[in-house]
RNA sequence: GGGCGGUUAGCUCAAUUGGCAGAGCGCCACGUUUACACCGUGGAUGUCACAGGUUCAAAUCCUGUACCGCCCA
């Protein structure tokens, strides 16, 4: 046992012990290894990403769970790695170039994504890097990366495998486009923000009619009637009835509308008439369909007006809408303008305004898919935590859309599709073949388009172990068991992850999903660049340590509630950290040579306090309660049981009543005490490790207990006994008890010192009269420690006190505590206080008699119940009549 | 507009599924006692959002209202 230095400093011990476990390779695991498999796959952060705190959170609960399981003998394995985020990744490699004043175009689709390997080679293990200073236990042996050659074939077998079951088919249809980026983006990745926009009203003059016969209708984006086709209204709308087979006329473009009739219109949005532009809105596109109308796109791919917009051609899509409401209100055709919110689509990359846009693209069918996704849930075999979660994903599921998985960018998984300029012949295929296999011709071109990175992540938990390919690791590990991450993905990733896994593997993917909250600032915020309020993990860990920021995290997480943070938040950590260290260092001066046996202590009961005997139920306890809030994902609630435990019962109580003894020549004693001590101590540790890895390292090594296991992270897991177990060393309920109750009586002392103001240096004496000979005898045995924590001159015993003189006093469970004044007592106020307890005891009576007298309460509660009341009056009645007792020997003295 | 979640101490959250409202942080007072001031000891703090209902018993179940947040249209 080295000596540890007064201060824990945590920024070298963490640095060396988490190069230690590389070198031994100690988060490594596979097949061959046998056992009980637990598997992690990480969500694999983007490649461009900088660790966050909803990373560090999300991964710490990773990281809890993989320790945990390995502690407890699983073969467990946590899958790491990133995903190459196609279009955000292409942005960043983009900005660049432009700062050499150059664009893709002028490099080329080769060079170019040349640049990108280049640019993921420099900078793309920034996270990975950084998910090892929180402490991951990630097999990073095992580390992917969605454009790996064997993921890169993942994707083509299944975009292959559904290509051929007619589940991916090529279609014009209304996508979301950002004009930004320049590509489709799927249904998810347009995130819908609340606007302040305006409804107009636009006049349409009927063909043929009058100047001043005309129809209203209410538009948000004006610019959009360019590519008007028709106007509509609902069937059953008596107000325009005879609007029916006339024909409209299109400001500006001069252009005829038909007057379609459609139930989609809601006759009391706006006017009850609307405008339908079929490349340019999804509900009008549909109605298109419908009603065979021709579809008139009027923007180019940057968001600027094409041909199709007349007079208003190569404004941007901004411009144009103020130009043509200028023009429209010269000439007289708008009705109103006015204020209107709504909900617009946004760009979750650049947060560019989205265009709803008609395109030809590649969509996945999902029906077929979600199906037997939506059973695995409904029948259970899937769980979410927390349980509402369920329904969420099942709404989503039950009316999903197809998925729009092709983009306009480079950067990804080409779409394996050939076209064969011979003989027209489509066909997706791997690789690059050399000749069409209908008619043999050399002249094919593969798609220009990528895939959607999350075409990739959605195969994520078994492409990381090889899949197509076959591998005893795949077989072992799948399907996983946890999936921890945020709700803001459950339709992006988990719900896709769900489909592909009983698709392709024809199995589940893991067992259950844990999904917890958003860290936010301390006033709710969430945390934002632009905001400025993020607080940085890595600055948290230079200033407080790793382990205190996991700590910290976890133990302010409520399950599945989102967490305020703020940087002095993370205090509690350290400050917890700081305590068990000071308490190893504590148990450190008063061992010398002895060696503890932590795994099989041997306890003599015949050695065993009641004090000893409490320490190891509490433990065992503290040891229960963690495991099973583990078992539930109540981290939070492992977090506090294991808090609790050592700082308020190890080192409040326990370490303060060793003293004493360790101070003390009886050799036997001292011993067993630290016997004690450290076996509590080291089964501390390992319940501590999945949150404070390395602190928990650090003092297993320092405290000399890595004889049982070279690394604490291999250490077995506790497991609780209950008492009947635990009577082998001699524990008791009754023992434990009374130390409960000891405790009792010593606050009460120490209230009293503090009641009369008693500095803690002025030594005092305290007096207790038991209330049976049992608490005689083990009040007696107990005294000196009682005297040192009460800090008294001497802590008598004595059944038959009755005070001399007035004196503070107080009822324990134990009996009544007196505490010998020398000098002035105030007989009033003492009064007071024991009248004020006295009054609280019989409102309290009351409600508790009103209760027992009631007969409904008596024969419709549960016996328990009633039971626990009669036996609370009873301790009533007894507390009124020693209060009664105290307050007449005070009155009589005073 | 539809759905979900929330409202409990100054703040952040618990309350074992209906049986005496708790913790951490903060606050106040005292304190360098031989692990620890990143500490110790003691203390104060509640209309459980509101209004009804069910029940012997409601923070907890039901109905409605208000406000906050999120998701989907």
């Amino acid at each position: 046992m080295s000596e540890l230095p007064k201060n824990y400093d945590p920024k070298a011990i963490e640095q060396k012990w988490y190069q230690w476990h590389l070198d031994h390779n100690t988060f490594h695991s596979d097949a061959q290894g046998g056992g009980e498999p637990y598997c992690i796959v990480i969500p694999p952060p983007n490649v461009t990403g900088i660790l966050h705190m909803g990373h560090a959170l999300n991964n710490t609960i990773q990281d809890v769970l993989t320790r945990w399981k390995r502690m407890q003998g699983k073969n467990a394995v946590w899958v790491p790695g990133t995903d190459h985020a196609g279009i955000a990744t292409q942005n960043v490699v983009e900005r660049q170039l432009r700062k050499e004043g150059k664009t893709r175009g002028d490099l080329g689709r080769e060079a170019f994504l040349e640049r990108v390997w280049t640019w993921r080679g420099e900078y793309g293990s920034t996270i990975i890097n950084q998910l090892k200073k929180l402490g991951s236990s990630c097999d990073w042996q095992r580390e992917r990366f969605t454009m790996d050659e064997g993921l890169s074939d993942a994707v083509a077998e299944v975009f292959i495998r559904l290509y051929e079951k007619k589940l991916i088919y090529k279609g014009k249809y209304i996508i979301n486009w950002c004009p930004r980026c320049q590509t489709a983006l799927s249904d998810e990745e347009s995130e819908h923000k609340e606007m302040a926009g305006k409804l107009y009203h636009l006049r349409y003059p009927i063909a043929g009619g009058r100047k001043k016969d005309y129809i209203v209708v209410a538009t948000t984006r004006p610019e959009t009637l360019l590519g008007d086709v028709a106007v509509a209204i609902n069937p059953r709308d008596e107000r325009y009835r005879s609007l029916v087979g006339k024909t409209l006329q299109l400001p500006i473009l001069d252009r005829e509308l038909k007057v379609i009739e459609d139930d989609f219109v809601d006759p009391k949005f706006g006017t009850g008439v609307v405008k339908v532009t079929p490349a340019h809105d999804p509900n009008d596109f549909e109605m298109g369909q419908r009603h065979k109308l021709e579809s008139i796109d009027v923007m180019n791919n940057d968001g600027t007006m094409n041909e199709a917009a007349g007079p208003y051609a190569g404004l941007t899509r901004e411009k144009c809408r103020e130009k043509i409401v200028e023009d429209l209100q010269a000439a007289g055709l708008i009705e109103k303008i006015e204020d209107h919110q709504n909900a617009v689509g946004h760009c979750y990359r650049c947060h560019t305004m989205v265009e709803p846009r008609l395109s030809p693209q590649w969509f996945v069918k999902m029906k077929p898919l979600a199906r037997p996704a939506i059973e695995a849930v409904k029948e259970g075999r899937i769980r979410f935590v927390p349980e509402r979660w369920n329904k969420v994903y099942l709404e989503w599921m039950e009316n999903i859309r197809d998925w729009c998985i092709s983009r306009q960018i480079w950067w990804g998984h080409r779409v394996p599709v050939f076209y064969c300029d011979g003989c027209g012949h489509e066909w997706a295929a791997k690789g690059r073949p050399d000749k069409c296999p209908t008619c043999g011709s050399a002249q094919l071109r593969q798609d220009e388009d990528v895939l959607d990175t999350w075409f990739s992540s959605w195969l994520w938990p078994f492409s990381v172990f090889g899949w197509p390919n076959k591998s005893d690791d795949l077989s072992f590990y799948y399907p996983t068991h946890s999936l921890v991450t945020a709700s803001e993905i459950i339709f992006f990733w988990v719900a896709r992850m769900i489909m592909a896994g009983l698709e392709f593997m024809g199995d589940i993917p893991f067992r259950e999903v844990y999904i917890h909250g958003t860290v936010r600032d301390d006033s709710g915020r969430k945390m934002s660049k632009s905001l400025g309020n993020s607080i940085d993990p890595l600055s948290i860990i230079e200033q407080y340590s790793a382990d205190a920021l996991r700590f910290s995290l976890i133990m302010l997480t409520a399950t599945g509630q989102d967490v305020y943070v703020s940087n002095e938040k993370f205090e509690i950590g350290r400050n917890f950290g700081t305590k068990i260290w000071n308490a190893a260092r504590f148990m450190q001066m008063h061992t010398k040579d002895q060696k503890f046996d932590i795994c099989n202590p041997g306890f003599r009961p015949d050695l065993l306090s009641a004090d000893d005997q409490h320490i190891l139920a509490r433990l065992h306890a503290a040891v229960a309660a963690c495991t099973e809030n583990l078992e539930r994902f109540r981290f939070n609630d492992y977090a506090k049981a294991l808090y609790e435990f050592l700082w308020h019962q190890f080192c409040d109580w326990y370490v303060e009543y060793s003293k004493p003894t360790l101070y003390s020549e009886n050799i036997e004693r001292r011993n067993e005490v630290l016997k004690v001590m450290h076996y509590v101590f080291a089964n501390s540790l390992k319940l501590l490790h999945p949150l404070m890895p390395f602190l928990s390292e650090e003092l297993w090594h320092g405290m000399g207990y890595s004889e049982t296991a070279e690394t604490i992270m291999q250490a077995p897991w506790p497991v609780d006994m209950e008492y009947d177990e635990l009577r082998e060393w001699g524990v008791t309920q009754r023992a434990v008890n009374y130390v409960d109750a000891k405790h009792e009586l010593i606050r009460i002392g120490r209230t009293l010192r503090s009641d009369y103001g008693i500095p803690p240096g002025q030594k005092v004496d305290f007096i207790a009269r038991p209330a049976n000979e049992q608490h005689v005898d083990q009040l007696e045995m107990d005294k000196d420690m009682i005297a040192g924590l009460l800090k008294a001159e001497h802590f008598t015993v004595d059944p038959q006190f009755t005070p001399p003189n007035a004196m503070p006093s107080g009822l324990s469970p134990l009996g009544n505590l007196y505490m010998s004044l020398q000098g002035f007592v105030d007989v009033e106020a003492e009064a007071k206080k024991l009248g004020d307890q006295l009054e609280k005891v019989e409102t309290e009576l009351k409600r508790v008699t009103k209760k027992l007298d009631n007969m409904d309460f008596v024969s419709k509660a549960p016996p328990e119940v009633v039971d626990q009341q009669k036996a609370k009056k009873d301790e009533l009645l007894e507390k009124r009549e020693k209060l009664c007792k105290l307050i007449e020997t005070l009155s009589a003295q005073g």
